[in-house]
DNA sequence: TCTGGGGTCCTGTGGCTT
DNA sequence: TCTGAAGCCACAGGACCC
């Protein structure tokens, strides 16, 4: 065997992977859908659409329902509307499905301490780590559904296999609502026939590199020697498809992963020129970018601007202190320095403001001490000296950010009669028929959409279709849509039966925003998932 | 068809230091 | 004093995931 052939073996051999089936992947069906349709039970059975309903928004998640039309999660609204025209649009409820996700997650902990959460709707849990041993994978698995189905009414995927790459792949085999259990002999016959995209890691870009070198499956690609994979795809990406088309994973279950990074991003309904719009809209971004700093850490030592203009291409520009800082007031200037090196000369579709090298608060004060309020340049991070002359330079003084900044020929104001006065729209959510909603989507140019605030009055401003909304006497209900001081809201709940929709004066009958009913955790209710003799 | 928002990780490049 | 190599780091961009 040559040179090349002894890495490849000394990388198979150096791999340990377990000799059971005791890596569970859970993966909840439709999730932000889902639960929509479980809190709404006039949309149970609809199809419902959950993204960005401006004109801009892309799908978060489409129930099965309004997959069947054609429409994808990723896939652009407006597209998404034409192929479900019979679709209830709903925006994001982040705080309702966060609220699911911990029941899910503590199902599984009932199983096991070994729980890594992936993402809001998705975890790997660690059977071999089960008091008492390692359950049977489908006794777990129907054990978990059972229970989630029990405390949420929800439905979810599950996969067990040796390893987190095939257990992945298994629970996707099978939705909604299937178990697959792949046992290491069981593998190749599972894995080989499936197409490469499936395989973590394999995106468009990797895919159509693969293309190039003839893999489609998971039998091409493992045929291709590691050296053909890593100068295809290069040494990390290589590497690792090479391990992984042998099923060849031995990544742990890891219980807590530490956060890298903390930070926020808006795209505009409409693009943002000029200076001081751009300027005031990254101040919006920055403290939305703050308030997640603060769950994260307190402070940060390398601040990123992301600018993406009309024609979607994308520039980041860093800046990097010497420490790390919890000053706001740094933080703020060292984005809009950043900002202003990525330059903002042509119109701005998207801002975002990232912090990375995070730091916890009570470390930075030691670090720190005294130096909050140091003189500019004490910590300065490191930028053209250009770029700090022209954020504070007066109008048409500035430097590098250009000549034109302080007095953009076209700097939009937000324009009162740009309210539509149009018809009503139609029963479900649909903002497209709902010209009123469209206008509420619409961010005063210059100051993104946040989420709208629970306690306020609901008015046009703040009305999206799905939230969830009060009322004095009816109760709680979901907003439908409102036009002028009219607004159309189903009084219903996930333990109500499905309500007609009902038009409502907001005059004589205000409405208050308010956050969703929680559903009870699972250390709530009595169980004992571990010991049900079998 | 016209592309969100939250992240992680990798790669190539270039500057700095030894 | 100059030069090249190696290692490290910061930066920018891109791919990917949900």
């Amino acid at each position: 065997m040559d040179g090349r052939g002894d890495r490849a073996r000394r990388l198979m051999d150096a791999v340990r992977v377990r000799d059971a089936a005791t890596v569970m992947h859970l993966d909840a069906d439709a999730f932000f859908a889902a639960v929509e349709q479980r809190d709404k039970p006039s949309l149970r059975g609809k199809p419902v659409l959950v993204g960005g309903v401006g004109g801009r928004g892309v799908v978060s998640t489409a129930s099965y329902e309004a997959r069947r039309d054609g429409a994808r999660s990723a896939m652009p609204m407006a597209r998404a509307r034409r192929l479900s025209p019979a679709a209830a649009v709903l925006t994001p409820r982040f705080a309702a499905y966060s609220a699911y996700s911990a029941v899910i997650m503590g199902v599984l902990r009932e199983l096991t301490p070994g729980v890594e959460p992936l993402s809001i709707d998705e975890a790997f849990a660690d059977l071999a780590q089960a008091e008492g041993g390692a359950p049977e994978p489908e006794d777990a698995a129907a054990r978990v559904q059972a229970r989630v189905a029990e405390l949420t009414g929800l439905t979810v995927s599950v996969g067990v296999a040796r390893s987190k790459l095939v257990a992945k792949i298994a629970s996707d085999l099978r939705k909604p609502g299937g178990v697959v259990v792949v046992r290491p002999e069981d593998e190749d016959d599972v894995l080989l026939p499936l197409d490469v995209r499936v395989v973590p890691g394999v995106g468009p870009a990797t895919a159509a590199a693969l293309e190039r070198v003839g893999v489609r499956t998971v039998a091409d690609l493992r045929r291709q020697p590691l050296d053909t994979l890593t100068m295809t795809l290069g040494e990390a990406n290589g590497t690792h498809l090479f391990l992984m088309s042998r099923g060849l994973d031995d990544r742990p279950v890891v219980v807590s992963t530490e956060r890298k990074s903390a930070g926020a991003e808006r795209t505009f309904a409409q693009d943002l020129f000029g200076r001081d719009l751009v300027l005031s809209a990254v101040d919006d971004v920055v403290d939305e970018a703050l308030q997640r700093l603060e769950r994260h850490g307190g402070a940060a030592r390398t601040v990123v601007a992301k600018v993406r203009y009309g024609d979607f291409s994308t520039v980041t520009r860093s800046v990097t202190f010497s420490q790390p800082t919890a000053s706001a007031g740094e933080l703020r200037d060292a984005a809009r320095r950043a900002t202003l090196a990525a330059g903002i000369d042509t119109p701005v579709r998207l801002l975002g403001v990232s912090f990375h090298n995070l730091a916890p608060h009570a470390q930075l004060a030691l670090d720190l001490h005294g130096t909050e309020e140091a003189a500019p340049g004490a910590d300065a991070p490191v930028v053209e000296p250009d770029l700090l002359d022209g954020l504070d330079a007066p109008a048409g003084e500035a430097g590098a950010a250009g000549p034109d900044d302080a007095t953009a020929p076209h700097a939009d104001e937000p324009d009162p009669a740009d309210d539509p006065a149009d018809d009503p729209g139609p029963d479900l959510p649909r903002a497209e028929d709902d010209p009123r909603l469209v206008g509420a989507e619409k961010p005063v140019v210059g100051r993104p959409l946040g989420p709208a605030p629970t306690g306020r009055p609901l008015d046009a401003t703040n009305a999206r279709p799905g939230l969830d909304v009060e009322h004095a006497t009816l109760g709680r209900g979901w907003v439908v849509h409102v036009r002028d001081r009219e607004a159309t809201v189903r009084f219903e709940t996930a333990t109500t039966p499905p309500a007609r929709s009902r038009v409502l004066d907001l005059d004589a009958d205000p409405l208050v925003l308010v956050e969703p009913v929680g559903v009870t955790p699972p250390d709530a209710v009595p169980a004992d998932l571990r010991r049900t003799g079998s």
